[in-house]
Parts: structure tokens; sequence; C-alpha cells
RNA sequence: AGGCGCGUAGCUCAGCUGGCAGAGCGCCUCCCUUACAAGGAGGAGGUCGGCGGUUCGAGUCCGCCCGUGCCUACCA
């Protein structure tokens, strides 16, 4: 006997998830042999907290993963966090600005600082986050897409690349956002159809003799046209071909981005990408601010004049509206237009504005120089298209996978440089002598000491002067994603497999630093490395360019992408591009559960990324979840205040319920709709489930399991539980298969209250309740306890392993109360129920007669309460019942005690025709009477029997027709035919049986 | 402009290969029966968006339309 108490799931929580970190349950500490799991979680941005869409799906993959664990797979999920460089930047920037200081003003390392001063704030939260939500992930392979390791990766990655050609730089069009100053991926350009207008301007011909007209949406940037074109088959402007234009407004210099100085007189070109049904089919040409005209520019040879700063502000060659923004710009071009008499109309016009994602600025095109990678080569491209297309990289749903070919068929170059300060720097040193561009990677050192210092330069980590107590301190102080380990440990760990045995102390350090100037060092790559300055005492570590061999470098100034790095995660975090054991083990990984809004950002990307380095899938199969919106279906956002808080909801109903009403909500290819109450709803669940542990724990003999053999033989309603227990477990197993979630979780649900409480439970009281009848002689009364103490065995024995299985079954959707309960249970016998076996479906646990049997039984008790409430007996109140049965009988006789409990029933006698003054129903075969109180209503009774027979015989109907009908005996199957003959029989039984009811019920009201 | 998805009970959604329309929540009635009122028992509620086609038979397959959501696009 032993009670647990009410359900709280705070407590159990809190205790349960800290256990589960400190016993380091689910880390890989030894690579097994034979089957494994694994996964790299999404990592989350560094930038504030977790969102519903993180908590559906960290549930979602915590749910595979323990499926997959206690199915006996080793499972590494390894977890981690993105930079996100231009999210975090720009959060860190707006704290900032907050405090009245300005990024610009700090300077590039000292905001980096502050960067770095906040950045765990935000993973430590997030980190407790996740594991409030039970996730099982192997924190001891912890990554951040920055971190020493991954720095390194992306270097080496970056290398790779350049040197087969897939990396160039160029003067091309991007979308420069004007707040964030950096340019962006055209994936990261967010489009919004607008109200805007569409200015029609008047372009003189240059001597003044006749003019074309052009239709602008944005009249300011005709300060930087070099030509208007037309489409050559244009008759209205064939003649006209090769002619110039007098730029109006323009009286002032204008440059070229290569400094030379531009005409205002303008050239007309021809050019087929112009439509001639738009506008006026004459279109001005702008190549330095709109991505078709810098194509059309390009091939006419046309100058490129920017008249915007970096601010998207009004520049010097904008002449008298220098200064201004854009937009007053516009306001003003217009105004002075139309005082010239040179604007034609204007109309309304509805297009498309390209907006940052990251602030919503409008984006402003311009040219400059950035990188890009060559995704459009064959080499990435078609091997990523492959694939897809063999199905060894697999989209569930399945819809997925045409939204995937047809985005990466359409693949242009994408922008990997980013004007911002925090992210990877590119690791490419400029000559200032010859022009050089050198790419350095600690592969162009074969030193330890060499690559190591190299890195941390490259990092940011330490100056390229330094003092070797610098080095030391740095390299035996805290790593920042793993604070248990120095980042020297670090780097054993994660970046230099194979150098284990370093020991770095400034000592040794400035040891090398002299053998390296040492004559033996003999090799002139060694030598000289290391510079030493006495007078500051610092060591310079020397770079030096690879064509001329000059000392004078400058670094690129940008930073990679975000995407780039996140692009190598499923095999940067084993360790790539060393050839780790835990990378042959992981790689390629199983699963990969994410977003549909970030398959062309990522998971497009680390297919390109891993086909290309490792010539390998990073994941077979990849999971689309849904969106998470509000209950009005708008999508989730803080500007709209309709986020529902996954800490909250943890808090008030439990990461259980939480976890729960996720996965029963996730429904493949639907968005899920969310609101409080639902979480609600599984809490109840979660209560109910307590409960139920807690009715069988308090009724479970403490040496139950030493008298298992003294059970009595199973009755019916055991079999019947342990068939549905193991088709649940079949049907659970087949849906996770099949990823789906919410299948899975229905058929638990139903089974745990449906099944289990709802009926089991109440039958075990029957034999665990069951006292010895009194006045009894001696023997028979010690024979009769000996039965029913036998009798109790059995049913407990049958509760607990039920429940136990059941526990089991729930675990990965449940993880906190099931493990609570499962602990209790006197047959826990391992660490955690995350660590035993998952049940399986086993065709010998299969009573199909005992099944039948019950759930006919659950027919009978279900009509006989009908009949009660129809006549609104009070539950409590027990009535006499009599019946008459056919095939039913002997049914009825072996669980006459359980018709009695489960009916509320004092007795209940067999008859051969109906007692006066009853009131009858039935179920099939089965006719039961209830004796007539006095004050009964029958009006109820009545209408409920009249809606029953209406029902039947419309039923009837069809089914009559049906088979009167001759098509339907020839060309339906037989086997149809049969059985619409015996619904037809049934339910004539059944029509016959409700009008006999009625009418002996007009009779009683008589 | 192209592409994808969704319209089934008051709400949110199941309904796989066509064969008697389901669940949860909400609602109504009765009950604090010793696991659980976060509960129990019973019940009401549907022209499956519309039209047409295929078929013996359509919520399910096909076409068109209406409504709605999203993604992609270099329409100045």
């Amino acid at each position: 006997m032993k009670d647990i108490g009410q359900y709280d799931h705070r407590e159990i929580e809190k205790r349960r998830s800290r256990e589960w970190v400190e016993k380091a349950l689910y880390s890989v500490r030894e690579l097994l042999q034979g089957e494994r799991f694994s996964v790299v979680i999404p990592p989350p941005n560094v930038t504030g907290s977790l969102h519903m869409g993180h908590a559906l799906n960290a549930t979602l993959q915590d749910i595979l993963c323990r499926w997959h664990r206690m199915r006996g797979k080793q499972v590494e999920w390894v977890p981690g966090f993105d930079h996100a460089g231009i999210a975090t930047q720009y959060v860190v920037d707006r704290q900032l600005q907050q405090k009245g200081m300005s990024r610009l003003e700090m300077g590039r390392e000292e905001f980096l600082k502050k960067v770095w001063e906040w950045v765990p704030i935000s993973r430590s939260a997030i980190r407790e986050q996740l594991e409030k939500l039970g996730v099982s992930v192997d924190w001891s392979r912890e990554r951040f897409t920055l971190d020493e390791g991954f720095s390194r990766a992306v270097r080496h990655a970056f290398r790779r690349l350049y040197e087969e050609g897939l990396i160039y730089r160029g003067q091309y069009m991007v979308s420069w956002c004007p707040n964030d100053l950096t340019a962006l991926s055209d994936l990261e350009v967010e489009h919004e159809e607008e109200e805007g207008k569409l200015y029609y301007i008047r372009y003189p011909s240059e001597d003044g003799s006749w003019h074309i007209t052009v239709a602008t949406t944005r009249p300011e940037t005709m300060l930087g046209d070099t030509a208007v074109a037309v489409h050559p088959e244009d008759e209205r402007y064939r003649a006209l071909v090769g002619k110039r234009l007098r730029l109006p407004l323009v009286e002032w210099k204008r440059r070229a981005m290569d400094g030379s100085e531009v005409s205002p007189l303008i050239p007309i070109v021809a050019d087929s990408r112009v439509k001639p049904e738009f506008g006026t089919g004459a279109v001005k040409i702008t190549p330095a601010h709109d991505p078709l005209d810098f194509e059309i520019g390009k091939s006419h040879g046309l100058a490129m004049v920017q008249v915007m700063d970096p601010f998207a502000r009004m520049n010097e060659n904008a002449g008298e509206f220098a200064g201004l923004d854009r937009y007053e710009a516009r306001k003003k071009v217009v105004e002075k237009l139309e005082a010239l008499g040179l604007l034609e109309k204007v109309e309304r016009h509805r297009h498309a504005v390209g907006k940052c994602y990251r602030c919503k600025t409008v984006l402003e095109p311009t040219v400059s120089t950035q990188w890009f990678l060559k995704v459009s080569d064959q080499r990435i491209k078609s091997r990523a298209l492959q694939v897809v297309r063999e199905g060894l990289v697999r989209f569930i749903p399945d819809s997925w996978t045409k939204v995937y070919l047809q985005w990466v068929e359409n693949l242009r170059d994408w922008c990997i440089s980013r004007q911002i300060w925090w992210g990877h720097r590119i690791p490419v040193w400029y000559c200032e002598d010859c022009g050089h561009e050198n790419l350095f990677t600690d592969e162009d050192f074969d030193r330890v000491y060499d690559k190591l210092i190299f890195n941390l330069i490259a990092d940011g980590k330490i100056d390229q002067e330094f003092t070797p107590e610098e080095v030391e301190k740095v390299l035996h102080s805290n790593s920042f994603v793993h604070p248990e380990m120095t980042v020297l440990d670090f780097y054993k760990k994660f970046v230099f497999h194979r150098y284990h045995s370093t020991e770095v102390s400034a000592h040794l350090l400035r040891l090398f630093f002299t053998q390296d100037t040492n004559p033996t060092a003999i090799l002139t790559e060694k030598k000289d490395r290391y510079k030493y300055d006495p007078k500051k005492k610092t060591y310079r570590f020397v770079l030096r360019c690879k064509r001329c061999g000059s000392e004078r470098l400058r670094q690129e100034q940008d930073v990679l992408d975000t995407w780039f790095s996140s692009a190598l995660w499923p095999f940067g975090v084993f360790g790539w591009p060393e050839e780790t054991e835990e990378l042959k083990k992981f790689y390629p990984t199983d699963l990969l559960v994410t977003g549909f809004d970030i398959i062309f950002f990522w998971v497009a990307r680390m297919v390109f990324m891993g086909t290309f380095f490792l010539k390998e899938v990073p994941f077979r199969d990849v999971y689309i979840h849904a969106l998470i919106r509000d209950e009005k279906g708008q999508k989730m956002s803080k500007t709209k205040g309709n986020v529902i808080d996954p800490l909250e909801i943890v808090e008030k109903y439990g990461a259980d319920a939480l976890r729960f009403t996720l996965a029963i909500l996730t429904q493949q290819g639907r968005d899920i709709r969310l609101s409080e109450k639902r979480f609600e709803g599984y809490k109840h669940f979660a209560n109910k489930l307590w409960n139920a542990g807690r009715f069988i724990l308090m009724n479970l003999e403490p040496d139950l399991l030493s008298r298992l053999p003294y059970g009595a033989p199973p009755r019916p309603e055991d079999l019947w539980i342990l068939t549905r227990l193991n088709r649940t477990a079949q049907k659970v197993n087949r849906a996770l298969e099949s990823y789906e979630f919410s299948e899975a979780a229905k058929e638990l649900y139903e089974f745990v209250w449906s099944e289990l409480c709802d009926w089991y439970i109440e039958f075990s009281k029957l034999r665990l309740y069951a006292k010895p009848q009194e006045g009894l002689p001696p023997e028979q009364a010690k024979a009769q306890e000996e039965r029913l103490q036998a009798e109790k065995i059995t049913v407990q024995a049958t509760l607990l392993s039920v429940f136990e299985r059941t526990l089991r079954l729930l675990h990965p959707f449940m993880p906190f109360i099931t493990e609570e309960l499962w602990q209790a249970l006197p047959t826990a016998h391992r660490e955690s129920v995350s660590l035993s076996p998952y049940p399986q479906y086993n065709p010998q646990e299969l009573y199909e007669e005992a099944e039948r049997q019950v759930e006919r039984l659950k027919e009978i008790i279900s009509s006989i309460r009908s009949l009660r409430s129809d006549l609104h007996i009070e539950p409590s109140r027990k009535v006499k019942l009599y019946y008459r049965a056919g095939e039913s009988a002997p049914l009825v006789e072996l669980f006459r005690p359980h018709l009695l409990s489960l009916a509320k029933l004092e007795g209940l006698e067999s008859v051969e025709e109906e007692p006066p003054k009853c009131v009858a129903g039935f179920s099939k075969d089965f006719e039961f009477f209830l004796p007539l109180e006095e004050g009964v209503k029958l009006q109820e009774l009545v209408s409920s029997y009249t809606r029953r027979l209406q029902e039947v015989e419309k039923q009837f109907k069809t089914f009559q027709e049906r088979l009167s009908s001759e098509s339907f005996l020839k060309r339906a199957p037989e086997e149809e035919v049969q059985k619409t003959k015996q619904s037809l029989q049934e339910l004539e039984e059944e029509k016959r049986k409700v009008q006999t009811l009625l009418q002996a019920l007009s009779k009683v009201r008589l």
C-alpha cells in the first residue's frame, strides 16, 4: 500500500530533468557496434529564447530519439546553437542603442566583446528551456556555430570551395539593407505587395526635337540612368535605337564606379528583356540600382552610376539632391520634373517591394563587391537534385520534395559575404603590395603550435601581435560551449583530435618561438614565423603573401553568411574536417526535423555541403513540421502579441502536457492552431494517468512479486486488456514509423482513458475489493479466502504489467510523469524507463475470444446505463433488472458480477416473459426490463426511441434499395452484397424491437 | 503571373487503397460512488464549400467554379 498523492508536475519535472542531466543519461560515452540513430538539432539562434516552434521541433525529435533508444539503438542527438550573424548583431546593437551607445562609434573589436558578453546569457536561457522540455540530447557533445572547431571547419570549407573555383568575388547586384548596412542573399529578401505609383517621365532627345516617355516606380533612380532600353522588335521605337537622349535634371558631373565621368546624354539601346506591353515600352536603365538594369547594362557595356550611399541617402552623383534620403529625393525629383513639364502622368500601381527579413527596411538594390558561392555549378546542383530524386534524402510529407526540387533547379549564385562584424570572418588576406588574394587556413602550417596560434588569430581571440602569456590565458580559460573544460581541452576534444597530448604554457611557447628563429629551423616556411618586438615584448605571427612574399597583408573585413556555417552543421558537430570516429559512426545522420521555412536557407544548403565535402547526404529523412499559429490562424509573432510562451505553459500545465499536446496536434502537412485551452485538456490526461497509477500502486500488495506463482488463472477481462494493449503497441509503433505523431498520441490517449481507466480498472475492483462471504464453515471460509487471494494476485499482476508497459509506450511523449510513475513501480529495475525496451506487438498475446466477449459485455452495460439515464434513475441508485437473452445468455452469466457492479444493479434475474410494469430496452439479442418506479417520466425515453427508429428506418431503406438494384447485385463484389444483406437483416430485427418497445411504452402511458 | 495546400459537428481537426460520417474541446441532463470533480454516467449536434463527371455506389477519384492560406518570381 503506497500512496503517491496528487499530481504535481512542477516538482516532478524539476527533479527529473536535473537528474537526467546530472547522470548524463543520454551522453554517448563509447561508440558501440550495432544500430545507431543520429540526429543533429536545428541549432536555435542565440538571440533570445525559445518559442513554440522550437518546443514543437524539440518535442518531435525527442519523441523519435527516445523511441529509437528504447528500441535498442545507440542514439546520438547533438544539441547546439547558432551564432545567427545579422540577428544577433541586430539584437545587441539595439541593446547598446538603448543605453545610448553606438556600434559604429565603439568599433568592431569592442562591439564583438559586447556580443560575446551577451551571447552566453541567451544561450544558457535556451539551454535551460530545452532541459525543461525534457529533451534527451547529448549535452557532452554540445556545439556552437562559432566555437573554435566550427570556425576552423568553416575556414577549411571556404578554402576547399575556393580552390575548386566555386567561390568567387566580384561586383554584382545585391540586395542591400540600408539599416543593417549589409548585403543580403536573395533568400533573405521578403517580397511584399504594396500600393505604389508609376511615374511617366519624358526624356527629351539630344537636340530637344522629340522625346521618349519612360515609366518608373522609383523616379529618384533616374539620376543614375545611363540608358533607355526598348524591345528590338518594338515598331514604335525601332528607328530611334542608337540615338541619344538628354537625361533631365542632371546638370552636374556624375562619376561611374570605376571613376570615369558619365555624360547626361544617354543612348537608346535595344534589348529583348524589355517588355513592350508594360508602361510605354521604353525603360530607363539604372545599372547600379536595379537587378535587371544591371544585367542589361552589362550586355551593353553601360556605365554604372551609384547615386546612393550605404544608408540609402543620395550621394554626390545626385548633385543638388545629395544628402537627401531616397524618399525625400523622390519627392523632390518628381516636383522638379513636374515644374519642368516632364512628368507626363502618375498612375497607381501595385508592385512587390523587397524588404529585409530582419528589420523590414525596404532594400536598396546596389552594385557592390561581394563573395559568391557558385551553387548553380553542376558539381553542387546536379548532385543536390540527384540525391533527392533518387530518394537518398526523403522529405516527409512528400509534398516538400517538389518544392525543394523546383527551387534547386532555379538556383542562382549565393551571396555569402555580409558586411557585419559578428560571424566567421572570411579567411582572405589581400596583399597591399601586389594585390594578391591570399587564403590562409591552418593547413598552411604544419606544426601544432602554429596551427593553434593561427586559429586563435583568425578567430579574433588574440591579436596578430601577442604575448605568450595572452595565448596561455586564452587557452586556459573556460571554453564558451563547455565551461567544464578549458579552451585548450576543447581544442583537443573537438578540434585537433590527433594532437591530444599538446600542452601549452607561456614558457613552452616562448621556447618554441625562439627555436623558430634558430638556424636549425631550416625550412623557410617555418623560419621567421614569429617576429619578436623587444620594445613591446610581443611576438607577431607573420603571414606572407603567397605570391610576392610581402608581409603587408590586410584581412578581408566581411564575414560569412550564417547559413554558410549552418550548412556544415551535420558533420561539423562530429569533428569534421578531422576524420573522427564520431563522424564515421554518426554521419550521415538519420533524421532532420525542421520547419518548411528553412528548406532553402538550410536544408538544401546542408545537402550541397554534405554531398560536396563528404560525398554523402547529410541525412536520410527530413521531417518538415507544421507552423504554429494562434487560434485565429495567424502566425505567432511578438509584434502581434499573440505568442504563447512555452515556458509559461510548462509552468502552468507541465512539460508533459505541452509535449503531448504538440504531438497530438501534429498532423502531417497541416499547420497547428494553438490556444491555451488545448494544453489544459491534455494536462487532464496527465492527471488521469497519474491517478490510475495512484490507484494501482495503492492496491498492490508489497510482496506481490514473490507471490506471483500463486495467482489464479486470468479472467477474460485480463486477456482483453492485454490484447488491447498489444494492439495499441502495434498501432503506436506503426504510427511512429511513418511519423504520424498525432495518430500515435491518439491511440495512447484512447487506450489509457477509454480502455484501461474506464473499463479495466473498474473491472479490477471486483477482485481487488472482493470480501469473503460471512458465516461459512471454517474450511470453506479458508478455501474461499485462498481463492480470493489468488484472484487478487492475478488482477494486481495484470494491472501492474499493463500499466508498466503503458508507461513505456507513453514515455517518449511524456517523459517526466512516466519516469516518475515507472520508478514507483515494484518492477523498476533500471536507471530510467527511457533505457528500458519499447513494447512491441506480440502475436502470442492476442486473445480474440476474450476480446469479443468483453466488447460485447461493454455494449450490454452501456445499453443498460443508457436506459437508466433516459429514465432519470440517479447513477448511484441500485435497481433490479430482469432480462431475456438468446446467444448472450452464457456471457451474461459469466459476467454477472461485472454487470451488477458496472450497471449498478441490485439483482439480475432471467425471465421468459416481460414482467409487468416494466420498461424495456435491448442490445441485440439481450433484452432487459427495468421495473417502473413512481413518477418516472417516459417522455424522453419515447423521443429517444423514436429517433432511433427513424435512423434505423432510414438506414434500412437505403440498404433495401441497394439490394433491389440489379446493377448492384450484378456488379458489386459478392462480399459487399453479403455484408449488406446481413446488415439489412440486423436492421430489420432492430426495427422490430424498437417498434415493440414504443408500443409497450404507449401502453404504459395509458 | 506561376506553384502548393486547405474548406467535414459550435470550435480544432481525423477519415489510408471508394462500401452504415468519427475524435477532442465546447454544449445539455444526472451524479462530490473510497484513483481521479483536473472526475464519472448518459445525450444533443453534420445537404462533408458549390456544380458537373466516372462508378452498382463518391466525404474519398476526375474536371470546373467559389472562398481561404502560403511559397516562388528581375512586371521597370
